[in-house]
RNA sequence: GCUCCCGUAGUGUAGUCCGGCCAAUCAUUUUGGCUUCUCGAGCCAAACACUCGGGUUCAAAUCCCGACGGGAGCACCA
């Protein structure tokens, strides 16, 4: 194989902005409730991107908390997440679990409390919403350090149900951001929790954990999207109480996939109700699924990194993405010819070859030509037969026809500029699955034998497809 | 409603911190032409933008004020 993989470098690098100190640590925290998806694929990568350039330490830290009734944890998205961040060349130096940490939250929790900055609170969440609007204290506010600690207690002993009570941050309830009036840290969930089950009722909220951890870990960078902003603010509230050291944040905007909608809790539901057919349909965006679109890690890795770091909210179209897979795998992916929903018809007229030659890539001589058998029946793709009735077409590299019917009326054999189509004398049957989750089904020539399972190919004025299976031909439509 | 963020061509993006070299970068897109027996790829060319209004200044995409537009947060989710 010749040299396909030349330095692609370019200077889009410079679209990240420098990041100031020494020995860089930072960390990335997915929710594990699936597996990752485009979107999520923004954080990871740049996380990596700035680990690597900088020669700092990368930390995955499962943001495994419990959750709540619609955002469930999934215990599979542990292993699907790992997978999708080995495929994308993502390296991460150390792994964490919220879930293990649960007694270091506890213990700063009740160190919080002790020093006067948190309290038990039993407001319903109604009322502590309305309060919050309104910028009232609630009787809770002023209870005595021991009274609780006293509730703290009872609390992780589980004789508190769901909802009874929380852990709040005193901050300030005339604080002029509503969104900062004395947050919950902690709160009460009888949830089962996919890895560690019933052992804890009382869990930390991830403005709370993440104050803990950032600094136990060391972080000195912390990347997050624009959604999360407040985030900060938070922490370093909380780093201020306990007197730590303060890290640098950077923020990125809103990424959107133009008419695409993610949401992993509602792929979850749908996986279970049997409308997708998993965590790799091509509908969940998922990493796995775009694998087996035949999408490149690289592209994604590039399309991410053309976005930079700004703070504007974007919505690009999935044409973007795909035009950075095309410049990959369009080198490599050999040429075979598809004929969508078969029509056949009959060559009329002089017409002596036995057989087409058509080289399986045109920009690439060496690699040869396939030979696809010729026959006074021929099968065109429906499509094109009902767009040219009456006109004449090039079956391409073969001859000119006229279409009539069924009919195909030779004219000549020049090459003219006129529209060329595919065309088979029989074929493999073949099975396409489409970005949308549909199907098309129509023939490959079968020369499709010689290629392996997985290997990308471009089925001429189709698209570009993944090999699925090899026995009965499916394949997985990438993009045109 | 309150708080915060953002606003450069169809879509993204560079430049904005440290005003002049920006009659504004690059990619994609679109349209022409060339090339190629794919409506693919390649090559060449063209098209298209600093949200608006004031101010500061010799000079503003860049600084200040205001308006307008978009987004996020105000969950016992992450």
């Amino acid at each position: 194989m010749p040299e396909y993989f030349e330095e692609k470098e370019e200077e889009e690098i410079d679209r990240l902005p420098e990041i100031e100190g020494e020995d860089i640590v930072m960390r990335m925290a997915p929710y594990p409730s699936g597996p990752l998806h485009i979107g999520n694929s923004r954080m990871v990568i740049l996380n990596d991107e700035y680990v690597k350039r900088n020669d700092g330490k990368l930390v995955l830290f499962y943001d495994d908390t419990i959750g709540s009734e619609k955002k469930k944890p999934l215990i599979e998205a542990f292993d699907l997440i790992k997978e999708g961040l080995e495929w994308l060349g993502v390296e991460w130096h150390e792994t964490y679990y919220k879930s293990e940490r649960m007694e270091i939250y506890y213990e700063y929790g009740q160190k919080i409390i002790e020093m006067g900055d948190a309290y038990v609170c039993e407001c319903s969440a109604k009322g502590l919403r309305k309060n919050r609007e309104k910028g009232i204290e609630c009787e809770h506010r002023s209870r005595s350090v021991d009274e609780n600690l006293e509730k703290w207690e009872k609390m992780l002993d589980g004789e508190f149900d769901e909802g009874e009570v929380t852990v709040r941050l005193k901050t300030d309830m005339q604080y002029p951001d509503p969104a900062f009036r004395d947050r919950v840290l902690f709160r009460v969930s009888n949830q089962e929790h996919p890895r560690v089950g019933d052992e804890y009722h009382v869990w930390p909220l991830l403005e709370f954990s993440w104050a803990i951890d950032d600094h136990l870990l060391g972080m000195t960078h912390i990347l997050r999207g624009k959604d999360l902003v407040m985030e900060d603010k938070m922490e370093e509230y909380i780093w201020d109480l306990f007197g730590w050291e303060k890290c640098e944040f950077l923020h990125y905007g809103m990424l959107r996939l133009r008419n695409v909608r993610l949401s992993k809790s509602e792929f979850q539901q749908q996986i279970k109700e049997g409308k997708l057919r998993g965590w790799d349909d091509p509908r969940t965006w998922s990493l796995q699924s775009l694998k087996r679109r035949g999408i490149q890690p690289e592209a994604i890795r590039d399309f991410i990194l053309d976005f930079g770091m700004s703070k504007t909210d974007i919505e690009v179209p999935a044409s973007k993405l795909y035009a950075k897979n095309r410049e990959i795998i369009d080198e490599k992916a050999n040429r075979y010819f598809f004929v969508k929903d078969p029509v056949e018809i009959e060559l009329v007229g002089d017409l002596d070859i036995d057989e087409a030659e058509i080289p399986r890539h045109p920009d690439f001589s060496d690699r040869g030509n396939r030979k696809i058998k010729v026959d006074r029946k021929l099968f065109i793709s429906k499509k094109d037969w009902n767009e040219n009735e009456g006109k004449e077409v090039r079956l391409k590299n073969l001859c000119n026809i006229k279409l009539e019917g069924h009919k195909g009326y030779v004219t000549d054999l020049a090459n003219k500029d006129i529209l060329k189509i595919q065309w088979l004398p029989d074929g493999e049957k073949c099975s396409v699955e489409k970005p949308d989750g549909s199907y098309d089904e129509g023939i490959v020539e079968t020369n499709i034998e010689e290629v392996e399972l997985n290997d990308l190919v471009q089925f001429e004025r189709y698209g570009f497809v993944k090999i699925l299976e090899n026995s009965q031909w499916k394949v997985s439509y990438g993009h045109r």
